[in-house]
RNA sequence: GGGCGCAUAGCUCAGUUGGUUAGAGCGUUACAUUGACAUUGUAAAGGUCCGUGGUUCGAAUCCACGUGCGCCCACCA
């Protein structure tokens, strides 16, 4: 074995090996099914830190449950995630000169770019998802937009639209006018920017001003909505008034309208409302029948029904217009600067305008046909009360506290709008059959198309997975929203709607075990998850969800392609390893919070790795020598092994709590057993009394598996080094474990170590020589015996050339209390008496104040009466202890 | 406007249902190193647990208010 581990010499092979061995494939394992779906990464780019860490953990939990004698199936793919990148795309291609993509290329050659695009970001993907050492089952491997999963799109499609949950509808939605496309609502990002509030009349004898930040769409107005209770405007709901051109171009009629959300203390208390570009006001419409007029078309300019002044012009332009005729006709009240929240696309990063338009919609509150229920309904009801209330299939949301954020979005959902105008993305599966001369002026223009749909809805339809037979039949040119495909992702995977007999093999495998995501998917993705399986299939799409928060750079900023602050996994693991990457993804995070990425964390994970492949080596190596080998158990091999026990105790815990850094902590984790306990206590005493082949072997075979988890490379190399016939991969995980206790082993342990610290500490503290042999005097009492049996190893490590045991104190010693035993280092001639008694003074004191705590607490009529007895006495012997430490502490000053 | 989270050592973070002399890693200081490992070892320094008040025998932990960050939701027109 080389000196230092050294990654790159063996992960591909390591790799190679696993993926030959077949057990990445459920198929080849038995046992009771567990399945981890992993969130597919969109093919817009390279995988950052953020997926490193999801790759990390679903990894670590897929190893786990597969040692445990599972049959695991970890599956991975890719989402084409439509708009982002058609998005992507045409950025890249705009910022190459190419001005308006669509035109320039047209549908299919555009496709065909984004697919090139795609098909180069999958590949780079899988081989980052590989070098992170992932044991996912690549025959298995998904695509959100490959033959059966979209077929399996359509399948879900056409039994919503039979069960009237998929409707088209012209209402409004949002719109980005750089796309041109719909976006809903989940996909808007809002931002502040500073607006003028503008407050007016609409004519002079109109009774009521009220306040706009958008002039422009006021050309639109149908009617003002008041709050019902407001004394001011009581008397005019129900009145309509009629107001001859308008901004000098429309004449409207308002009807005055009340509507309890309208607030009675903002601006003048009284809205108006444009029911054609604003959500709000269209669901008022929804309410009161007022009728929309739109006056915005969807590139932005005015239509003819703003009148032949505005017709045409930019909402800019039209907003300065509307703002002079107020003016120059006196109706114009007020201006004030304001702050205002706009949506905009989140893909595109327009500002997006609201307009009617014909779209299909997934209508969340309507009770779905046999069921009782409404979509919206069955999504509450999993994270409440378990699917159907049954408490079994209750999907848990870890940490808890993003049940509440859910079930707060459910509150506020409305209906999806589930189509887009973009190109890539699955072609919704509905056929219109057409007059002929319809057909041949359509079928190749979808444009035109789209624009005939949304006004007229040809008599015949239909809606499945092929085109049905027959002329004239056209495929509706828009696309699905991606987290239509997305939300199927757990059991398209397997098979449903595309491959009966795969989904029949596969079944048992849905409900899948474990899922994770960030939380910035929660609504787009887990919702969704949860709207199509316990639609679809009657049943929850996973029991557990573990929210890991964001990983952010040294600073706490997002990676960003701005910022340049980018890491590529790969550059890592070029440098560090996979190991190394994969653990320090995990250390410093906990569920739900963001973390820090930072290279001393790094560093630190190297060394780790390399801390163990250097324990292994020290191990393998002593044991080929002879005579340093031996049978009978010591007290260091009895203490070690009840270390390992209350370690595989831990980690089984940390790892069914889904606390992965707790498992690896320093503090009862695995790094203090490797690294405190194992070679720093136990491998040190080693080379003293000799090592114990038995024993040794099984601290490494043990620790090697509980690792392997997380640092699957190393540990298997080193597996292999033992000459271990099958894979770490498929080991038996040490499941048993007990939990740590005060054994009498434990004890004797302790005793011996803490006087091995006090005399190094008195050693640094009075600057001997570490090479320097001295002597030590203790007064062990009645550990005397015990004592002596461990002479050796006590001289050893605290390197003394003698280790007397008598009840006479050194005239002049350095002194200490180790464990209730009296240490002492005579060294006439180094030692400063006064010095010393200082020290001792001063340790003496900090134990009479911490003595005094005690004595004031237990001296405390209350304390003693009301506190639990466990706890009261508890704090008795300690008491004890520290006063019989404090008096001979005292001895030791005379 | 509503909701959620966070504030503990120089830095990054643990601290489970209230009972510790409040911990770890990194960093810092001193010393060491020819045989497992300098990607190391030994020892040490370092904290008003954001502030104020309250509950309690007892508060980093629970409650209230305040301060400072961060996030989510909501088209106050």
């Amino acid at each position: 074995m080389d000196k230092a581990y050294e990654a790159k010499k063996f992960e591909s092979d390591i790799y190679a090996a696993w993926e030959a061995s077949g057990f990445f494939n459920p198929d080849n394992l038995t046992g009771e099914p567990y399945a981890i779906m992993m969130p597919p990464p969109n093919v817009t780019g390279i995988l950052h830190l953020g997926h490193a860490l999801e790759n990390t953990l679903m990894d670590v939990m897929a190893r786990y449950q597969r040692m445990q004698g599972k049959k695991v199936l970890l599956l991975s793919g890719t989402d084409h995630a439509a708009v982002a990148t058609q998005a992507r795309v045409e950025n890249d291609l705009v910022e190459q000169g190419i001005k308006n993509p669509r035109q320039h290329f047209g549908r299919e050659e555009l496709l065909k770019k984004i697919r090139e695009y795609a098909e180069e970001s999958k590949a780079t993907i899988l081989t980052q998802i590989k070098k992170i050492g992932t044991s996912a089952d690549w025959s298995r491997l998904a695509y959100t937009f490959d033959e059966e999963r979209s077929r399996a799109v359509n399948t879900a499609f056409q039994k919503m639209y039979q069960d009237g949950l998929v409707y088209s509808g012209y209402r409004a939605v949002n719109w980005s006018i750089k796309g041109q496309s719909t976006c809903s609502d989940d996909e808007l990002k809002y931002i502040e920017r500073p607006a003028k509030l503008y407050t007016f009349k609409y004519s002079k004898d109109f009774p009521i001003s009220i306040a706009t930040t958008r002039p422009e769409t006021k050309l639109g107005d149908t009617a003002v909505a008041v709050n019902p209770k407001d004394e001011r405007y009581k008397k005019y709901i129900g009145k309509k008034y009629s107001i001859k051109q308008f901004g000098g171009a429309v004449d409207l009629i308002i009807k005055i309208i009340g509507d309890e959300t309208v607030d009675p203390g903002f601006g003048t208390g009284a809205v108006g409302v444009t029911p054609a570009h604003s959500m709000v006001d269209f669901e008022m419409n929804e309410k009161h029948d007022i009728g929309c007029i739109q006056v915005i078309d969807r590139y932005g300019r005015m239509t003819s029904f703003a009148g032949k002044a505005y017709e045409g012009q930019t909402v800019d332009e039209a907003h300065n217009k509307v703002v002079d005729w107020l003016q120059n006709n006196n109706l114009l009240e007020d201006v004030k600067d304001t702050i205002q929240n706009v949506g905009t696309s989140d893909r595109f990063g327009d500002v997006v305008e609201v307009l009617l338009m014909t779209q299909w919609f997934v209508a969340v509150n309507k009770e779905i046909p046999g069921r009782g229920k409404s979509l919206k309904y069955l999504m509450r009801e999993v994270v409440v009360s378990g699917h159907t209330g049954d408490a079994a299939q209750r999907v848990k949301i870890n940490p808890e506290r993003f049940e509440k954020v859910y079930l707060q979005w459910i509150d506020h959902l409305r209906d999806w709008c589930i189509s887009r105008q973009i190109w890539w993305g699955h072609q919704i599966p509905v056929w219109y059959e057409l007059k002929p001369e319809e057909y041949q002026k359509y079928k190749d223009d979808s444009e035109a198309f789209r624009n005939f749909l949304n006004f007229t809805r040809p008599a015949t339809l239909a809606v499945g997975l092929e085109k049905p037979s027959g002329d004239n039949w056209l495929q509706d040119p828009d696309t699905l929203d991606t987290w239509f495909s997305s939300g199927l992702w757990t059991f398209s995977t397997l098979g449903w709607g595309s491959n009966e007999r795969m989904w029949k093999k596969m079944r048992a495998f849905h409900p899948t075990s474990w899922m994770q995501m960030g939380h910035e998917i929660i609504f787009f993705w887990m919702a969704r998850m949860i709207l199509m399986s316990t639609y679809l299939l009657d049943e929850i799409p996973f029991h557990d969800v573990y929210i890991h928060g964001m990983v952010r750079d040294e600073q706490g900023r997002k990676f960003s392609k701005s910022l340049k602050n980018g890491i590529d996994p790969l550059e890592v693991i070029e440098k560090y390893g996979a190991d190394a990457l994969r653990l320090s993804s995990i250390i410093g995070t906990s569920p739900g919070a963001d973390s820090r990425f930072y290279y001393e964390k790094l560093d630190g994970a190297r060394n780790f790795v390399n801390k163990l492949w250097n324990i292994a080596r020290y191990i393998l190596d002593s044991q080929k020598t002879a005579e340093k080998t031996r049978k009978q158990l010591t007290l260091a091999d009895s203490w070690i092994l009840e270390r390992l026990e209350a370690t595989i105790y831990m980690v089984n815990r940390c790892l069914e709590e889904y606390d992965f850094a707790s498992a690896m902590d320093a503090t009862f984790g695995l790094r203090e057993f490797m690294w405190d306990d194992l070679a720093d206590w136990y491998l040190e005493i080693s080379k003293v009394e000799g090592i114990n082949v038995d024993v040794s072997n099984k601290i490494l075979e043990t620790l090697l598996k509980l690792l392997h988890p997380f640092l699957p490379f190393v540990t298997e190399v080193i597996w292999k080094e033992m000459k271990k016939p099958n894979l770490l991969m498929v080991a038996d995980w040490p499941n048993r474990g007990e939990s740590l206790n005060l054994s009498q082993i434990n004890v004797d342990f302790s005793l011996v170590k803490e006087i091995i610290t006090a005399v190094r500490s008195l050693r640094a503290d009075k600057g001997v020589e570490p090479a320097k042999k001295i002597k030590a005097v203790v007064n062990a009492g009645k550990q005397k015996k015990f004592l002596a049996e461990q002479a050796e190893i006590i001289k050893a490590l605290a390197r003394l050339s003698d280790l007397e045991f008598s009840a006479t104190k050194p005239a002049q010693a350095a002194a200490a209390v180790a464990g209730g035993v009296e240490v002492y280092l005579p060294l006439a001639e180094l030692l400063d008496i006064g010095k010393e008694k200082e020290r001792l003074q001063k340790e003496i004191a900090e134990i009479e104040r911490y003595r005094d705590s005690l004595s004031g607490k237990l001296v405390n009529k209350e304390f003693t009466a009301k506190a639990p007895k466990a706890v009261v006495a508890a704090e008795q012997a300690k008491l004890t202890e520290a006063e019989a430490k404090l008096k001979k502490l005292r001895e030791q000053l005379i």
